[in-house]
DNA sequence: AAAAATATGTAGACCGATCTATTAAGGAGC
DNA sequence: GCTCCTTAATAGATCGGTCTACATATTTTT
């Protein structure tokens, strides 16, 4: 016990590799996750400083150190996250799904589960904010495009690798079914929609 | 000229029945324009109390006057009357569709015009708060339910005499692919998702 | 190896601006 | 004179953001 370790051992010790590990970095995680979690459930203006370093339990100053750039570089950082986790959530899907109708019907079982555990706080993480700021120059704006641009390009990928026609046509289209029945199960806080949705999908994809 | 007139003849001057005509009226009415535009453009946070007074030109006094509930009961309002200015302008193209796949074809051209005139301002009118309000007890998430019932149930209507099988299911699924639509369209300032929704909507309809 | 120096991060008081809402007083038209 | 409506000053809370002091590691110096 107690070998004497190099820095870079000691480095190790506490990550994979770079950047992750150190100190701090608990606290931007937690951060994040609680802005992650704020605005997927309230949008932009619902997620105050408040009550992001209430719900992370981390102090305002520290705030600012990790994202000297302010609530906006922390909303960015935390919209592309979610963007990525729902992106490899979905990607998961696909390497089991048998066909697109099967992955879309998956998708909107995981989100219905995902909505309806949260007590319909979790729908799209981004759908609120690019509401909010579709109408303003906030580069929030375009962080949001680039994450539906992501899920669109995967889902498109998809399905030209299945063999349907017009993949551009048809991966918008599913997408913007998914992106609504998410929101109309908000707005009545209930599965339904994705589950009337998922009923009519199948017949949709088999065109 | 300048005939003396009594009150009802006055006062039926300028409305075709009880509530309207009188002076605050007009005060209120551009209270609930102003109020209208800023919620569609930026949500329910994104209109704040300035600038709806400033939008209008009436004074904040005047808001409380004809609004006594405050911001909520003049932004409820205001989502109701959207509401039903959507409605009635999907049922007037109604009336000359010929079948479901036009009415929606021409629904997703007109919303789209109406989103490019506006410089991306102007989608969903309910949208932006039903996705605020969603994870709050707030009665406004209410509204925007009943909004969202509103043009489902017509819809619905409208499938189901047009003979189309299980005409629930297809009128939430329509409903979503177009709300989604326009929340692609303007995640990307672009009217693009709803031309590709409206190529397949057709196919989709026939079926 | 001990001590000094430097980086890294924590902590919360504080700021001006803005938010919704209230209030008291005055004008306009019957 | 009476009701309907307007007007602006103001209150109290909360917003995002800044600042300084402090604590803890880590590296450098001796």
């Amino acid at each position: 016990m107690n070998v004497k370790r190099s820095r870079l051992q000691k480095y190790e010790d506490r990550s994979s590799f770079f950047g992750m590990g150190r100190k701090g970095d608990e606290t931007r995680g937690r951060l994040l996750d609680a802005t992650q979690d704020l605005i997927e459930s309230g949008g932009y203006y619902g997620a105050g400083l408040n009550q992001v370093i209430a719900a992370s339990g981390m102090p305002r100053g520290s705030l600012y150190f990790h994202f000297p750039g302010g609530k906006d570089a922390m909303v960015a950082e935390a919209l592309r996250r979610a963007g990525r986790e729902i992106g490899q959530a979905v990607g998961d899907l696909a390497g089991s799904a048998p066909d697109a109708a099967a992955l879309v019907t998956g998708v909107l079982g995981l989100l219905g589960d995902r909505l309806e555990a949260s007590g319909w706080r979790k729908g799209c993480p981004v759908a609120t904010v690019a509401l909010e700021m579709a109408a303003t120059d906030d580069p929030l704006q375009e962080v949001c495009a680039e994450v539906y641009d992501s899920w669109d390009g995967a889902l498109r990928d998809r399905l030209a690798a299945d063999g349907h026609p017009d993949p551009d046509d048809l991966a918008t289209t599913v997408l913007a079914l998914v992106e609504g029945a998410l929101l109309l199960a908000r707005a009545h806080r209930s599965r339904d929609p994705l589950d009337r949705v998922a009923r009519k999908i199948t017949a949709f994809l088999a065109l």
